[in-house]
RNA sequence: GCCGGGGUGGGGUAGCUUGGUUAUCCUAUGGGACUGUGGAUCCCAUGACUCGGGUUCAAAUCUCGGCCCCGGCCCCA
């Protein structure tokens, strides 16, 4: 016997059935907002992770070596791929460009609540406009994505910042080690207050600007509001530029119903990778989960391939957590299969259960029937295993009149048909379950 | 890589503290009662102590190590 590897799921056919809901309420909602499918391979160069990436990613890379002697590594995730593609093609697209996709990816970390080693994560990103309406489009459809799905404001937090936005700041408190503040901040909600300032202290801030700083990530609240609170506190020529246009996001998120869902939080900062400018993070309101969300702007991974300016904005949604939370408030789908259709047989009634299946299957029904000789009894509870809706018995005695027994398995009703009619008409009898 | 908690039939569990008959119960699976239908019920069968070493007359139980699972740290693209 093997064993599943360690971070893996295997997806029996109730669990995918439950999955497959899952996976189409999100295309479906993605795809209202106008945005295509695409996929990409799941291995790729190595060198496509490892050239923006630091020692502990790249440490995390499944990777290995193929027989041509190239170090190839299974995707980490989706948005070099999809960024290598723009690039490659950028002459024959049209922008902006507004793709998703859903791939499965592969991470070499320790397995968490929230974290497997593979996973699928929902992708979408629009590239081509710095415009900050592309901005609010992606975070509306996550918010949508989410509603559509059974969540509610109740649920979910969307917590918004910007990079830039606080860069400026910390650049007119005369800070010039910024990146290293940034990672500070990253980690103040894990720790306290004092042992926060204590890191700041550690990396020769005075108390001046630490104190500026804890004011500045304070300022969170609503977005709208703590947008025009910073506009009058903080005049730099930098700053208000980025101000204008988190304005922008914040009045439009608003004017389409979801102020509800905002937070505006400098705290956000998002690793230290590729983004740009507004960063984002989706959360539980409990915060009994890791995020379930993150993205932002990305305007320079482009050019770091090789490529002209191609500005970018997206996000990423793993699956493992969604489940959970989807778990948590019980709208994870009923995990059950189903079909339309089992045909149950009495005696030798072989040429009649064929002539059912041909025509009940080129009418698009799910239908099965017995291969096991089972009888009548066990058949009926097989047919129940299955999800059938139907049950239709074909025996040699009702044939002699021509006739078969349709039975509902929802209401336990049963009624006697013609055989020759549910094989011309059958949609007379049947429904689909989907 | 580090820290903590665990591993008993396919799934879920009792037993472990205090070592001692054939390892508990639920479920699942297969068959039967049932000769054309009780999605019921009952009966029968299948099937497990994570692996290895140690202590002991005797280990699921105590002990050490490996492996794996769960959770946390690091990291989180």
């Amino acid at each position: 016997m093997f064993e599943r590897l360690r971070g893996t799921r295997d997806f029996l056919p109730n669990e995918m059935a439950a999955r497959k809901k899952v996976f189409s309420s999100i295309k479906k909602s993605v795809e209202e907002f106008g945005f295509f499918e695409t996929d990409t391979p799941g291995i790729e160069l190595f060198e496509l992770y490892s050239i923006k990436s630091g020692e502990e990613i790249i440490d995390e890379l499944y990777a290995f070596e193929d027989k041509g002697g190239r170090m190839i590594s299974l995707r980490p995730e989706l948005t070099p791929s999809v960024v290598r593609v723009l690039v490659s093609r950028a002459k024959e697209l049209s922008f902006p460009v507004k793709w998703y996709s859903i791939p499965r990816l592969w991470r070499y970390e320790r397995p968490q609540s929230g974290r497997l080693r593979e996973f699928y994560q929902l992708n979408i990103d629009i590239f081509g406009s710095e415009d900050p309406r592309a901005d609010t489009e992606v975070i509306s459809c996550a918010i949508k994505l989410l509603c559509d799905l059974g969540f509610d404001e109740s649920d979910i937090e969307v917590r918004i910042s910007d990079r830039r936005m606080l860069q400026e700041f910390l650049l007119n408190l005369g800070i010039t080690n910024y990146q290293d503040v940034l990672k500070k901040i990253d980690k103040r909600e894990k720790i306290s207050e004092r042992d926060f300032k204590e890191m700041l202290a550690g990396i020769s801030l005075d108390h001046t600007q630490i104190n500026e700083i804890e004011e500045f990530l304070n300022s969170k609240g609503d977005f709208l509001k703590s947008i025009e609170g910073l506009s009058c506190a903080y005049q730099g020529e930098g700053i208000s530029k980025v101000i204008f246009s988190l304005r922008k996001i914040a009045q439009s998120l608003n004017d389409r119903g979801y102020e509800k869902f905002i937070t505006f939080d400098p705290s956000i900062v998002r690793g230290l990778d590729y983004y740009t400018g507004m960063v984002f993070e989706v959360h539980d309101r409990k915060r009994e989960f890791r995020a379930l969300f993150g993205g932002g702007r990305y305007d320079n991974l482009a050019e770091l391939f090789g490529g002209e300016h191609i500005p970018a904005v997206g996000f990423g949604m793993g699956d493992a957590v969604l489940e959970l939370m989807m778990r948590r408030k019980n709208i994870w789908p009923e995990e059950k299969v189903e079909i339309d259709l089992f045909i149950a047989t009495i005696g030798d009634v072989e040429k009649e259960v064929s002539k059912l299946l041909t025509s009940l299957r080129n009418n698009n029904f799910k239908v099965d029937c017995d291969i096991m000789g089972r009888n009548l009894s066990n058949q009926i509870k097989f047919a129940n295993k299955l999800g059938a809706k139907s049950l239709l018995i074909v025996g040699e005695r009702d044939l002699n009149e021509g006739n078969v027994t349709l039975r509902d398995l929802e209401s336990g009703k049963e009624s006697k048909i013609s055989l020759n009619g549910i094989i011309s008409e059958p949609s007379k009898y049947l429904t689909k379950v989907l």
